[in-house]
RNA sequence: CGGGAUGUAGCUCAGCUUGGCUAGAGCGUCCGGUUUGGGUCCGGAAGGCCGCAGGUUCGAAUCCUGUCAUCCCGACCA
């Protein structure tokens, strides 16, 4: 395989794109992989396609060792599907919407689900042919309310989607760990640094559901883990419920005033100033309980006043809270709210009023009233008594007050536990894989049921697995450069390497043209800069920015028979006899 | 959707505050010469409804209003 720049499509600049901010998405563009053509939207240059098309060979290598077979859907698919499973609707604005001209309506598909289901109803008439795992290359299409950093969060993009059936959860498992498996091998044989994170699965109405991530700050997740291998999603982090705490020795419940005193900071200044802590510490927001009233819409409409209790010294977490409420709308309360509801006295809210406690379903208000796990059976708190400007010490839960039930949606901490005791820190990190056990929900919507070897109709469940092709395109472009630009690892790099000819001598493009020759008859991927009449600077500057992982220079000793190679991640340059190139090549290549 | 910034040559930008005559630079492109191990140098040339619409003015890239677009932060992102 030889590329001749002197004969080539593409066109290096000088100067970072202005429209481009990360490092991948200004290097793209500079060496003319990529050209955009309208946000989140990129037109792809020889060079581009060659890096594109190494990645998928990985993942193809891969998917055919897991067993799925590969298929290829329309990016363009018809409403109805969409409609049969809510994702019409559900989707929302995200979804590309447009009509033909019988004014028809059809979507640039953002996954394939729905597809993929209606296949195999076609295809697959017996359960002998499960469990079954096919999958795509497909370019998708979501029109994101902000596209950013180039290629990372782009409005087309390019996504290995696999989708397995099985009759039974044990068929479910087995194709699930396959595919994760093979996920493992990809991101391995790429050198991908990933974690692996529980991730939710309650809004697709699966079970089980793990993304990978990459540990960068450019990431958009936030995941916690720990030393003992925990990791998670912040969405799907479960804290552990708090033990019970015997509280014979608590006094009872004494209420004391507490003016100005509107935030958690206020209060704890307040108690620290008038009391003794019953410990003889300091109090501290997290001996205190805040109180957050919300409002939660059903899909029917229906409005219900919620009120949670968390730890003062934590903030609700919007991710979090919208996994605890997933179906339903959620927002905070209004003025009218509160003015419908005198018990609940903004900045004062508690579970109890005069010694009875009035929130909760059982209680006076018949307010839902929800509490954090950290409030356990006899831990001991400070909240607001019910009444402008007055405060409760001594509450014990348990005893002076109980909820509906426990809500977890408390903003995630570096030191925070983690189900099996171990001590988490959060991270960013970017998502660049999901493996997920949808279950049963698209098949029972597009009525895919099989008949098993009793005779009896099964709904077939399924999982959905998908790579985001051109975010890890670009991922490698953010982990492998320098000042000077690309450096690819040599297993997606669009060439092995980058021969320079250099000089106006005609001997030395004799010696270049024939290494050459004995490159490629032994298999290398050579790029060449046979480009006539250019000077040095240029064609070395071009060979930094383009990114191959070695360069060979043949010039000004080309006569003596000499080259000078380059390792571009190592930085190391050394003089060699041109004729040793080629075995110094495939000592770095590891042919 | 909220906040901020920016739209001038193919690219990256200056000019706008304080309106004025043929609208500038660097890079790139084309022509001639020069140079050949770090984006050579010299000379010449092509290339711009100054995002769009309206307004103020004798006169608008510059001031005002509107509008569209792009980028950044946030919200959003099964």
């Amino acid at each position: 395989m030889l590329i001749r720049l002197s004969n080539f499509f593409f066109k290096t600049l000088r100067e970072d794109p202005a429209d481009a901010e990360v490092a991948s998405h200004k290097l793209l563009v500079r060496a003319g992989y990529l050209r955009r053509q309208a946000p989140g939207v990129f037109a792809w240059l020889p060079l581009g396609l060659r890096v594109k098309a190494k990645i998928e060979g990985i993942i193809h290598e891969e998917m055919a060792a897991a067993g799925a077979h590969e298929v290829h859907f329309p990016a363009l698919l018809p409403r109805e599907p969409y409609e049969a499973t809510g994702r019409w609707d559900e989707y929302g604005d995200a979804l590309f919407r447009l009509k033909d001209r019988h004014k028809a309506d059809y979507l640039l598909a953002p996954t394939h689900e729905e597809a993929f289901t209606l296949l195999v109803k076609d295809i697959v008439t017996s359960y002998k042919e499960l469990p079954l795992s096919i999958y795509q290359i497909q370019d998708k299409y979501r029109d994101e309310a902000r596209p950013r950093a180039g290629l990372l969060r782009g409005r087309e993009f390019t996504m290995k989607d696999a989708y397995s059936f099985g009759l039974t959860d044990e068929q479910l498992e087995q194709s699930y760990l396959a595919q994760r498996d093979a996920y493992e091998r990809i991101f391995n044989r790429l050198g991908l640094d990933y974690v692996i994170v529980a991730a939710d699965a309650g809004a697709m109405g699966g079970s089980r559901s793990e993304e990978f991530l990459l540990p960068v700050e450019i990431g958009e997740d936030t995941f916690v883990r720990s030393d003992s291998g925990y990791a998670a999603n912040v969405e799907a982090y479960v804290t552990p419920p708090a033990d019970p705490q015997p509280y014979d020795g608590v006094g009872a419940p004494v209420e004391f005033d507490s003016p100005e005193t509107p935030t958690i900071e206020t209060l704890v200044d307040l108690l620290n100033r008038e009391f003794e802590h019953p410990e003889g510490r300091d109090w501290q927001a997290s001996d205190t309980l805040k109180h957050v009233v919300l409002a939660v819409t059903d899909q029917a409409g229906e409005r219900e006043l919620v009120v949670v209790a968390i730890p003062g010294d934590r903030a609700v977490d919007e991710k979090r809270l919208e996994v605890a409420f997933a179906g339903y709308e959620v927002t905070p309360a209004t003025p009218a709210d509160f003015a419908k509801h005198p018990e609940l006295v903004a900045g004062y809210i508690g579970p109890v009023l005069d010694g009875a406690q009035i929130l909760g379903l059982e209680h006076k208000s018949g307010i839902r009233y929800l509490v954090d796990p950290r409030v356990a059976e006899g831990t001991v708190w400070v909240s607001g008594a019910s009444r402008a400007e007055v405060h409760t010490r001594s509450l014990v839960y348990g005893r002076d007050f109980s909820a509906d039930g426990v809500i977890d949606i408390a903003n995630v901490r570096d030191g925070d536990l983690a189900p099996d005791g171990s001590v988490i820190q959060t991270a960013r990190g970017m998502e660049i894989g999901h493996v997920f056990q949808l279950g049963r929900k698209y098949a029972e919507a597009l009525g895919l049921q099989l008949l098993d070897e009793n005779g009896k109709q099964q709904t077939v469940t399924m999982g959905s697995y998908g790579i985001g092709v051109t975010r890890i395109l670009a991922v490698m472009a953010e982990l492998h450069h320098d000042d000077r630009g690309l450096i690819w690892p040599a297993n997606i790099a669009p060439c092995h390497v980058h021969l320079v000819a250099t000089g106006k001598d005609q001997i030395a493009l004799e010696r270049a043209e024939e290494l050459a020759s004995r490159l490629v008859a032994d298999g290398v991927e050579v790029l060449f800069d046979d480009r006539p009449k250019l000077s040095p600077g240029v064609k070395f500057g071009d060979a930094e920015l383009l990114g191959m992982p070695y360069v060979v220079v043949v010039g000004r000793d080309a006569a003596e028979g000499i080259a000078e190679v380059w390792d571009r991640a190592s930085g190391e340059r050394e003089k060699l006899p041109i004729a040793e190139v080629n075995s110094w090549l495939n000592a770095k290549l590891g042919r």
